[in-house]
DNA sequence: ACTTAGTACTACACTAAGTAGTAGTAATAT
DNA sequence: ATATTACTACTACTTAGTGTAGTACTAAGT
């Protein structure tokens, strides 16, 4: 059988949680914050957690001040931001792989997969043009 | 300074060039061919080139039949296919990790980087509408 | 039979990510 | 002031993917 495996992958899959609960939390949070957020859904060690946030920081994704006792991290790019700068990169990646004509088969799939966002992309269509 | 990662990383650099290489020669062809087409460019092992194609095929990228001695590779699928297929694994991962917003990124950066292919695009907005 | 080309198997290094323990330090409570 | 607690730093182990290549075995030609 072939192996489905994680391709296109941004982040792990712990890193993504991470990231996604420190966007929701509008405010700069701890890594105990964290930890128990993720706790209310499967057990996970504090420290794993402290791991993780280093490793965003490391990244570059995450900044950290210190608040009293403990650090708090916020998110350095909002989720808008960064989304739109790992697409950037990801598609920077996919047409160094395999060069430009890649980059219609993403527009296609783009479209196909979310038919919703035609409207998004008509849009963008017409201020491209201006 | 942080260090600028590979971000959606389909396949490795050099599986890459091999998968170039097979979908350049049209016609199956054979490890030792490969290398030494990748060897006009840089010293690589025999061994290393067939290892790559080895793990090509396990991830079903390539099949091979055996042609008298040796094997011969050829792509499973056409490299629009391919390309399709993971623009889809892609994105399907990054809505995963994300969120359904994150595509309009997606096209947005699409478009922002690829301004020949705004055609493709409006072709296929049409197309998707009928 | 001997050389050669090809394959299978094995192995090692490096990186990313998930996981967590332990040691040390700082704040707090009694 | 001392004991407990909370937090961080450091270290470590594991798994998977990738790049790299050696060695051993096998088949085939000469």
């Amino acid at each position: 059988m072939e192996k489905q495996q994680k391709v296109g992958k941004v982040l792990g899959e712990l890193e993504s949680e991470v990231m996604e609960i420190i966007w929701q939390s509008k405010m700069p949070i701890s890594v105990r914050t964290v930890t128990q957020i993720l706790q209310t859904k499967r057990q996970i060690a504090y420290t794993t957690v402290m791991t993780i946030m280093g490793r965003l920081t490391d990244k570059g994704l995450l900044k950290r001040t210190e608040s009293g006792k403990a650090y708090i991290y916020r998110s350095v790019y909002s989720k808008e931001k960064f989304l739109t700068r790992v697409s950037r990169q990801i598609i920077k990646n996919f047409v160094a792989n395999f060069g430009d004509g890649a980059v219609a088969h993403f527009a296609a799939e783009v479209e196909k997969l979310e038919p919703s966002k035609r409207k998004d992309l008509t849009k963008l269509l017409k201020e491209v043009r201006k």
